[in-house]
DNA sequence: CTTCTAACA
DNA sequence: TGTTAGTA
């Protein structure tokens, strides 16, 4: 179960998302409008996306380049409603901890989740990895 | 950064 | 329908 809490703990604002998906802001809005993804709200109404988020809008983004509208990915990817739950409880302390991790542990959790946890997707992520090794 | 409205193809 | 520009 600690897997689960830390793949819904709600890490990113929204600069880094765009980095790690290659997806603009109004997009990422955009699906969230169309409930494809629920990110937590920091106390300043700023939204914070987990590990779930990220690999959601991915695969979105990859449904969308097939040609597959936000109708279809509703119905390929389970709704959103638990993961959000947890991950909006989880909000609070979560905003708590990203201050405290400092950038090389962020980077060195998101590698470990992105890469270890995913055998099979790793190869679709990793070049999105990028933005966040070099700099 | 957020939200909203309106506009494009 | 998905996305974007301009705005406050």
């Amino acid at each position: 179960m600690g897997d689960e809490i830390r793949r819904n703990m709600a890490l990113f604002p929204i600069g880094i998302v765009m980095k790690l998906t290659d997806l603009t802001a109004r997009q990422i809005r955009y699906y969230e409008q169309h409930e494809l993804i629920v990110p937590a709200r920091t106390a300043g109404n700023q939204r914070l996306f987990s590990f779930n988020d990220v690999e959601r809008l991915l695969e979105i983004k990859a449904l969308i380049e097939k040609g597959v509208n936000i109708a279809g990915i509703k119905q390929v990817m389970n709704p959103v409603s638990k993961e959000s739950e947890e991950a909006t409880v989880l909000s609070e302390q979560s905003e708590v901890k990203r201050r405290e991790l400092s950038e090389p542990q962020l980077h060195r959790l998101l590698k470990r989740e992105l890469l270890e946890k995913r055998p099979g997707k790793a190869s679709m992520i990793q070049g999105q990895l990028s933005h966040f090794y070099k700099r």
